[in-house]
DNA sequence: CTGTTAGCGCATTCAG
DNA sequence: CTGAATGCGCTAACAG
């Protein structure tokens, strides 16, 4: 059913039909009620993507985020995607994983696609390599990161200070009397080796010995094997930060199983506020990045950018911690 | 950048152009080496829609789900997406939440895309008046509904028994002593009906009384919330099988903070397995049903279906128990 | 081996 | 108020 079809049996031309299905003022009373008829008749829809040849717009917004399991990835992702679609935009969201062939081959379907703007969440795309696709690739689309920065004209990069959040909770450990601090990175992002400034701010800020430890990966198996490395190397310990929660879960069944009491002996403070810090027992203190206000912003920043407004190239956020039971 | 800015730079025309891209033979090695110099040089990506266009096909999939939250659902539009992204297809995954307006809105969405295929996750789709609008906007593409059925000519349904799968549940806790078994729905759905059954069969099985329940919602604190009322109604309940892994995790909290020992004094089972088993303490038993082999199934039978081969209008994959902590 | 022509479904001139 | 003609970027059928 095409839009000729229509015109044929409302017997006027296509073009009349078209202005019918876009309220375009100037056709006559009857002519528009006799076209609605038939495309309710019929259940007619446009072909978007013809319409997008024409108008030289896909409505397409491409979404890219580093990994799956990361709830916090896919939250970010569908908040920026109902965003979208109020404003008739479809999303695709795609997980790159790490590998810099399918980061590439990703961006390059957004670019086949004639996305109108993309969105990647993760720091994990704060690379030299992701920069250059985007060079390469989206050189005329608006691109927004959250939770990263590339220096490029067109990308916006959305950022919460987890530095400095994480030095409030040194801070806060701090005030309860924490003295042998640790830092449980579960990789080398960019956004965890801020992580680990902040850490280093605030162990420095008290004249205390930073101790710091590096998780094969961001599991809670992994989060469990770090602790108990940490707990053999230097049983002194007295509060471990992790650079995400499901580590800190895995660090609060291992340090129980130690024999550690939490939070009396041990402290617990993970990164990203989820659904498994009330799951886990105790449940889990964690800094709050504000997925959803940087989500938000990112829409807004996209669709500015999609709208040729000039936008922020840099926008930081304030980081809070939402205390529980293991500090 | 268009096919024609690299022909008329490479001296030929159009079509050899397109050729080249398309690896058609019949092409003079050096001409073919020229234009690829060309395509190379430009970083010219042909345009997914204009071709669409003429081959009649979008390259587009639709996936909807009914809730975000449900990881349950994610994962699987995320298998299935990764499945059809390796034969070149593009997913646009969608939560159409529980409203018949916007899970209308989301159908037609697939529609004025020209989807080639969709995927609806979840048995919230299970109603008449979802199959009337597949009817309506998608009769000509095939459907796959993942834990669903309806009876539509181009719809298949891919569903785990899950009341066969509680039936065993029920063979386990009774093998295990219990005799007061109780079961907490989390909302009247098919597939949670169809849980239900299985819960009755088994009780009817054994001759025991049944103990049903109905939460408010699905979240780990209306999981609490029934539980205690069950515990309250009925003190003696010795064991409680929950429709959904989150609400059980809130039943384990619940249950110890009452003071009961689980499993000695309460067992405890979700369905879906899910990753909050192993985060929650003690380690929730929970039926598994299969996400990853219903989503793989729903993208092969979605192949078929656009490859236009014959396809099983039904499909029904066993579940298996995984015992943890709790049972 | 390659170019010309036509058309996919639509919106947009420009005439009338 | 409406229609004919044109073109968006691409592929395919048909000539040559």
């Amino acid at each position: 059913m095409t839009i000729y079809d229509i015109a044929k049996e409302a017997g006027c031309s296509a073009s009349t039909v078209s202005r019918v299905i876009n309220n375009k003022p100037g056709i006559r009373r009857e002519t528009r009620e006799r076209v609605r008829e038939l495309l309710e008749k019929y259940n007619y829809t446009p072909d978007i993507a013809a319409r997008g040849l024409v108008k030289q717009s896909s409505g397409l917004i491409g979404i890219l985020i580093e990994d799956l399991r990361v709830l916090h990835h896919l939250e970010s992702a569908f908040i920026i995607e109902r965003e979208m679609m109020k404003l008739g935009y479809c999303c695709i969201i795609m997980p790159t994983g790490f590998s810099p062939e399918t980061q590439e081959e990703y961006i390059r379907v957004l670019e086949q696609r004639r996305a109108e703007g993309a969105v990647l969440v993760g720091s994990m795309f704060m690379t030299e390599t992701v920069k250059a696709y985007v060079e390469k690739y989206l050189p005329k689309i608006p691109v927004v990161i959250v939770n990263g920065y590339l220096d490029l004209p067109n990308v916006t990069g959305i950022i919460a200070d987890e530095r400095e959040g994480i030095g409030k909770t040194v801070d806060l450990l701090y005030s309860k009397g924490k003295r042998n601090i640790a830092f449980a990175l579960d990789g080398p992002t960019v956004s965890n080796l801020s992580k680990q400034e902040g850490y280093l701010d605030g162990m420095r800020k008290y004249g205390l010995e930073p101790r710091l430890f590096e998780s094969k990966g961001k599991t809670q198996k992994e989060g469990e094997q770090i602790t108990r490395e940490i707990l053999s190397a230097m049983p002194d310990t007295d509060a471990i930060i992790y650079s995400v929660d499901l580590t800190a879960v895995g660090g609060i069944h291992a340090a129980v199983q130690e024999g550690y009491r939490v939070p009396e002996d041990l402290s617990i403070v993970g990164v990203d506020n989820s659904i498994y810090c009330d799951i886990a027992r105790p449940r889990l203190t964690s800094l709050n990045n504000k997925v959803e206000e940087s989500s938000e912003t990112a829409a807004a920043v996209l669709i500015e950018g999609i709208r040729k407004k000039p936008v922020h190239r840099k926008i930081i956020l304030f980081t809070d911690i939402v205390e529980r039971d293991t500090t």
